[in-house]
DNA sequence: AACTGTGAAAACTTTCACAGCA
DNA sequence: TGCTGTGAAAGTTTTCACAGTT
């Protein structure tokens, strides 16, 4: 369940590549659903190129993909005509295809920004290399950190991020500070020109609606697995449950302690929030 | 835009607990949108809480969690009343709601397998301490790194799982290993009993419906961002669009290469993958 | 006066089932 | 025959707007 999505209007252009194919297609009227699942898509097709096959069907990529057929034919179906009835998809066509669709032919420059656990994980992370993403520049402000090497590049200080910027032209930034940071470096970033940023901190950035900000919260998702498992239990033993999760040992935090109830104080500073998205899924 | 989200019918209970406030809501009921962002709330509630606010309307949480009121005040309709007209929510006792339908309220405790890069980022990541998700264990099969110590654990072999899992009691598992191993050891966790994992390998796993499995794809946020960017891009300059994203040096990787087309291959050997969820949103 | 809770409308997604084409 | 592309139905989620409460 993607989130709203403040219409944008943003910059980033793709380069002339005068051939056919291009990205002619009303992106308009693609439904967001659709678009996180191109992207899966996508991956599956290139495995499948890899295995050197050249044709796959509906159902053979729908069952791959973890989707049902009719899904995935709907899908692409708003890409215009990809495949050959009585037979199938090109794999290579189509993975060509929705790499143009999705604005990837011309590969992404990555900056990122927090060069943390997270940062270092995520730089590190094969899987955005292996889709086209180039990570060309990493930024932290502590002096600690700056000067190290991570994957290859130098750790930066923040404060050179606008004239970095002006220089790596990166497409692509990702932030993974301290919550605390976050809407300054959005700011930072921003002011320096960016237009697509992806944030790791779960608060809401605020940013102009020309700029793309997602959001990814890696505890959501742990939340959600939480719920369904607790779901499930309740279904399974209506009553009599057995309690697996013995001990709370150092588990349950936040425990909102039944302190200061009663009325009167009313929410104080809160930032202005907005634009952005979740995941979740 | 999460996904489907077969039947579950799993495992994992929640302690007894005879006060009240119980987790008597229909569960079931719950939209699937809904949950994704009851986990978000929780946290902005925290924040609140922290801040010594004890209560808030439903447009300020709304503001903070970068949602509308609307759809805040719907979402928590589903959990039964909860706030006071004309006043607003008690903080603390919307967060303890809230946590307790998500089946929270005892916490989790948590092990990871895989201690690559990722891994070890999410084994320090403080987010998941913080909001209740305890790491228990570590576990990889690489000798190279068993026997390290992250974040206070040792990392053990991954063949010791079966004998772990029975003495840990986690709730819930978190696979951070190669793609190429995934399946197997999913395979192993629910042969040891887990009934919960978040998967961040971007393949659909196979499980059997009694365990809800979540996958986190991390490269599909980038690519969503990029077909974001791309299309407000096309919006603002029709034609003329300026190509920003010059020089494709190190990224543009694969371009499914106009090699091996024409039909005559068919997929050939493909897990029969099902079960599972992905993000995306 | 201020704010929640909620039916009902609108928008969006998924699923079905079949016409159309190689 | 086999598989795509797609309208139309079903299901889900969001938005609206207002009745109900303190």
């Amino acid at each position: 369940m993607t989130e709203q999505h403040e219409t944008p209007g943003g910059v980033s252009g793709r380069a002339l590549r005068s051939n056919a194919t291009s990205r002619d297609v009303q992106t308009k009227d693609i439904p967001q659903a659709t678009v996180a699942r191109l992207a899966t898509y996508l991956r599956v097709l290139a495995v499948f190129a890899d295995e050197g096959v050249l044709i796959v069907s509906s159902e053979e990529l729908a069952v791959a993909a973890g989707v049902g057929s009719a899904k995935l034919r709907k899908d692409l179906s708003f890409l215009g005509p990809n495949g050959v009835r009585g037979v199938g998809y090109d794999v290579a066509k189509l993975h060509a295809r929705i790499e143009d669709v999705l604005g990837l032919s011309q590969g992404h420059r990555v900056i990122l920004v927090g060069a943390g656990n997270l940062g270092r994980a995520l730089a590190g992370y094969g899987g955005f290399r292996r889709r086209g993403f180039a990570m060309v520049g990493i930024f932290d402000s502590d002096p600690q950190l700056v000067g190290d090497t991570v994957v290859g590049l130098p750790v930066r200080d923040a404060a050179e991020l606008h004239t970095a910027v002006a220089e790596l032209v990166p497409t692509i930034a990702v932030i993974t500070v301290p919550d605390a940071a976050a809407q300054a470096v959005c700011d930072q970033l921003v002011a320096a020109g960016m237009r697509c940023i992806l944030s790791f901190s779960p608060i809401a950035l605020d940013a102009p609606p020309s700029v793309e900000v997602r959001r990814v919260d890696l505890a959501v998702e742990m939340q959600m697995l939480s719920f369904e498992g607790a779901r499930s239990a309740e279904a399974q033993a209506p009553d009599e449950r057995t309690p697996i999760v013995r001990r709370p040992p150092s588990a349950a935090i936040h425990k909102a302690g039944p302190a200061r109830h009663k009325a009167g104080v009313v929410a104080s500073a809160m930032e202005p929030t907005s634009t952005g998205s979740v995941v979740a899924q």
